[in-house]
DNA sequence: GATCGATATTTGAGACTGTCAACTATAGAC
DNA sequence: GTCTATAGTTGACAGTCTCAAATATCGATC
């Protein structure tokens, strides 16, 4: 702890710029997100279902079929790959492809009755945090959700107020 | 909101047990992490390293080299995949694999000096949070820094403390 | 110091994710 | 009707990740 010349510059940057507390907050999500992946990933396969399809189906509204191409937007990845676990997912009856009357290019998902079932468990079980954040003081943790809710983004259907 | 039945268990999965803060957090910080993905997969991109590339580059210290079987922990996965990665980061130039003088089945992974330039910038790079972390009051920010610290384990080299 | 069971790393097979480009079917505009 | 744009699918390919099997080495034991 004496030079300041590569040594600060270092540690400047593996603790994420401490002088912009958003960076810093950041990266402490991240590697918060990194440390329960594990356990994500454990829970996921108490489903046999891969962490992408476990994903997939949490995003889905039970009471509201999307198109495909939300579903890409909301994961944020290409057609052609949900395409791919919309067929897993069919295969094992969870979700359905229907037709939308309005435009027969499109292909509605919707989650199917064992659907809606396995999926409710699945969002149950993955809610459950890694030990570190369950041991929060109660204040710490409603700290952390107010202050959460703030940031994200509201799921698939509700935008911002529709229901 | 009328049939406790099927309604309620399933408002009470969809919103995560709004009973128990810790879990909401823990959802809100996955569905945070989540919406930051296709930014932190671009940062990546920047670099030509893939997320998980980047993320084992971040995971290094710069001052000290540590055994791959460290580094497939720290990353939680398996020890056959860190040798895959560290072999492309090594093409590139970004890390070596050096011999422990103690004992000689394993190898210590250091970064090289373009590594660790590098690396500076990927850490840098990714810190960058989504814009509706930014968007939070700075108060907000600095509330969910102290409260994160807390739930996070400190980095590879550091045992909460020793340095 | 030879042997035995554990540990670190590597290799190869195989499943899954994810991207891109090409294709089909349909929509909407002119 | 023809043209262009869009939704979804398909196939090829790269990358991640896991598992099981191999190799080398360690540490302890006889």
């Amino acid at each position: 702890m004496s030079q300041p010349t590569k040594r600060a510059r270092a540690a400047a940057a593996a603790s994420a710029t401490a002088e912009d507390p958003a960076r810093e907050a950041w990266s402490l999500i991240v590697r918060l997100f990194q440390c329960g992946k594990a356990s994500t990933m454990a829970s996921c396969a108490e489903f046999d279902l891969s962490a992408a399809q476990a994903y997939l189906l949490q995003t889905l509204d039970p009471s509201k079929p999307v198109p495909m191409s939300s579903l890409a937007g909301a994961l944020s990845c290409d057609a052609s790959n949900v395409t791919g676990l919309v067929d897993k997912l069919e295969a094992r009856g969870f979700v359905e492809r229907q037709p939308d009357p309005n435009d027969r290019r499109v292909k509605m998902i919707a989650l199917t009755a064992s659907g809606k079932r396995v999926r409710a468990e699945v969002v149950d079980r993955l809610a459950t945090p890694p030990a570190s954040v369950e041991a929060l003081s109660k204040t710490d943790q409603e700290d952390l959700v107010r202050i959460l809710k703030k940031a994200v983004a509201p799921p698939l259907g509700r935008a911002a107020g529709a229901e």
